[in-house]
DNA sequence: TGAATCGGTTCATATATTGAACCATCGTAT
DNA sequence: ATACGATGGTTCAATATATGAACCGATTCA
């Protein structure tokens, strides 16, 4: 492992929970020595990714991240453009929602909305969302790159017992996904959690990311679910227009029979 | 120069006018070697700090950025309790404002905000504010930590005719931001370019940036200069209070003076 | 007073970084 | 069709950089 990437993950260890860490407590966390964990310490000041804070001589992120990341925004328009969208999938489906984007071959969280309307809902708290065991892990799967799922099989944590154990059973999955235009995760990444995700697509007219909508398993009713699929593919449209992409028509298509068929009958194939 | 900082160099090459660039185009911008960046690039892209366009093979700022300076601001709230008290600065004022946040020995710009009320008007576009020649520079000389100094007369390069140039005019001109309680600068970074800033403080009590207010120098009429002064009190009052913090009493009671003196006459001390 | 923290430093050792040359691929213009 | 110059990506010996045990001085606490 390149030092590099040694000294960026340090930064992981800021969190809310723990905004401020001391080195020698940095040290014990990350099990590596204090010299070391010094000299990159240094190194992340000097950037600006961390600062020191003056008086209790312990570490914090520090400003540079913000510049940067207001660059990324400026150059690769993401948030912004989900946001919006994003609130009103929460309001009408009353449910958690959530973006994600794919990059190489992580799945990292970009937003999330919460909605008032239940006490006990889904909170989103992940680095990158693990491809076999949620609906956005799927639906990228199933929508993104054709070689992510050869990584994905290396990669199968089992985190309850209705996470996806084989490659075959992934790969069914998959197809479902692929079929419907829809993935669904059915507490396969945390117990009484349902998903269902839509993929997105941008300027490059390549998958992108997904949009969610994440469910207490006892609350998601066939009409709810009839709800949130209906109103995800109206979140869809407006990300991915948003990202100046647009919705492969196949996909359209899928949506179309999908949602209606549950209904009354399938018109076309 | 350690291994990390060259890689975390890399990042500030994706700019606004180039928010794309290939791995040749980024070796001959960096005069470094193709195999050494296209590593760096690798280890930037497995962290997410950037991602690569699967199409154009380019690579741009990636998503985990995004997540970090989330926590950043989650963790050490800067930006969202400056915003607001900018917004009415620059309303009230009719000048570009911006807060710039002390990290280490280097200021960086946190926020700024433009108004339409003239059509030429200063634009900030920084990577970090240079301590000798700016506004916020001298302001944090004159009220952030005393070793600084040292620091600032090691790096003072002359950008305009009006820059200072020795380390007793520095001295001079810190002594007169300490008995004001504002710092100003007359085209000393770029010409015809006048500034004004006030010092920032946080929750530890401790100097932590400044709110400046630029404007076109032959617009700087003594009228707008006192109602720049006023408006500076009041949006450094309110983003203090905001970082948890407080004015201390020595600066108020130099704001007191400085402003009320031009005026008509001192009231009480 | 002395033991146990803490942040920070040193220096020989070991390991990861470096760069010249190389390869495969693509688009273009001859 | 072919050759050229660009691209992204790879190799391996030489070398510069990262590493960690031990150490230092300052606080804190018993």
């Amino acid at each position: 492992m390149s030092s590099a990437t040694k000294t960026l993950e340090l930064l992981s260890y800021f969190t809310k929970a723990l905004p401020e860490v001391g080195l020698s407590q940095l040290c014990r966390l990350t099990k590596r020595n204090k010299a070391t964990t010094y000299r990159q310490l240094q190194t992340l000041e000097e950037t600006g990714f961390i600062e020191q804070n003056p008086l209790t001589k312990k570490y914090r992120l520090g400003p540079s991240i913000l510049q940067i990341a207001q660059m990324r925004e400026a150059t690769v328009p993401r948030k912004a453009g989900a946001e919006l969208a994003l609130s009103n999938l929460a309001k009408t489906t009353g449910e958690t929602t959530h973006v994600a984007v794919l990059s190489g071959t992580k799945l990292y969280p970009l937003a999330s909305c919460d909605t008032p309307t239940h006490s006990i809902r889904a909170i989103i708290d992940v680095q990158t969302f693990p491809l076999h065991a949620t609906a956005s892990g799927l639906c990228t799967l199933g929508f993104g790159p054709s070689d992510l799922f050869d990584f994905a099989i290396t990669e199968m944590t089992e985190f309850t017992r209705n996470t996806v154990k084989t490659a075959e059973e992934l790969t069914r999955a998959i197809h479902a996904v692929q079929n419907t235009g829809f993935a669904k995760s059915n507490g396969s990444f945390e117990d009484e959690i349902d998903s269902l995700s839509a993929p997105l697509f941008d300027h490059t007219g390549l998958f992108a990311g997904t949009v969610s909508v994440a469910s207490v398993a006892t609350r998601l009713t066939p009409e709810l679910e009839t709800c949130i699929r209906q109103n995800l593919i109206i979140a869809s449209r407006e990300i991915t227009r948003n990202w100046g992409g647009a919705i492969p028509t196949h996909i359209e298509a899928l949506w179309a029979n999908s949602v209606e068929q549950p209904q009354e009958l399938e018109a076309a194939s």
